[in-house]
DNA sequence: GCCAAACTTAACCTATTGGTTGAAAGTACG
DNA sequence: CGTACTTTCAACCAATAGGTTAAGTTTGGC
């Protein structure tokens, strides 16, 4: 397929189902009806979903027998976030919280290195 | 006003004349006039592209006399950006660019920075 | 072979989006 | 003061989005 657009990609993304979706679907892949299961609307709604987050790459379906697997494609997302890491302003803050992040954690290392090591998952 | 919701930011962000518009105020502030200059449709189109750019905080408008000046926000684009970074694989090329800038800004800055204190997960 | 399960398709509805044009409102200026 | 400039508002239009229900299509299993 080619590679979708921005546009289709922050359209996919500007509904709050569909980044449910996403969200679930980062613990593991689904099936069509699992996925529909904690949601309030028809099936039919959530197949129609799913095929605007497939067209924007987000996912990929995969039908195994009668079920249809959904599996999370993060590559739609990393583009989008190229995107937004073009603007300059907006990496420079993001440096900034960076140098922010970074300073208290060099400075908290020498107290307790373990607990300040990373971000938390 | 309130912080826009994400839904609000990616919709924003999913129409080509809204992001080439972002990438203009990159470089400075601008009036309205200027900003629907080089589109082809009407200026009250741009006017309310303008609009949604504002209600999801992305740029901000300020009028002097009778020209409106208007001005990008980069605060909710990072937030839409803190979203994407929940996303465990995208996070993890995220992080490794982090480093890098980490180990750069640090050497450059005349810091002592302990190897072993950057964001690792 | 038949029934149920897992989806998708089709037809439909309403609200929103992105555009138009034309008029209005506020402001600068000769 | 009057006129031109900058921007928005109002009314309208066609297309799209997100939802519905009902029917259709595969597929698995007794």
């Amino acid at each position: 397929m080619a590679t979708p657009s921005l546009d289709t990609i922050f359209a996919a993304l500007s509904d709050p189902t569909r980044r449910a979706i996403l969200q679930m679907l980062l613990e593991d892949d689904m099936a069509v009806t699992d996925v529909a299961e904690p949601f309030d609307i028809s099936l039919a709604a959530i197949s129609k979903h799913l095929t605007v987050l497939t067209l924007a790459g987000l996912i990929s379906q995969e039908k195994r027998g009668r079920v249809k697997w959904c599996k999370l494609e993060p590559d739609a997302l990393r583009d989008a976030s190229i995107w937004m890491q073009s603007f300059g302003q907006f990496e420079a803050v993001n440096l900034e919280a960076f140098e922010a992040y970074l300073e208290q954690a060099l400075t908290s290392q020498g107290k307790r290195p373990d607990e300040t090591a990373g971000p938390k998952e």
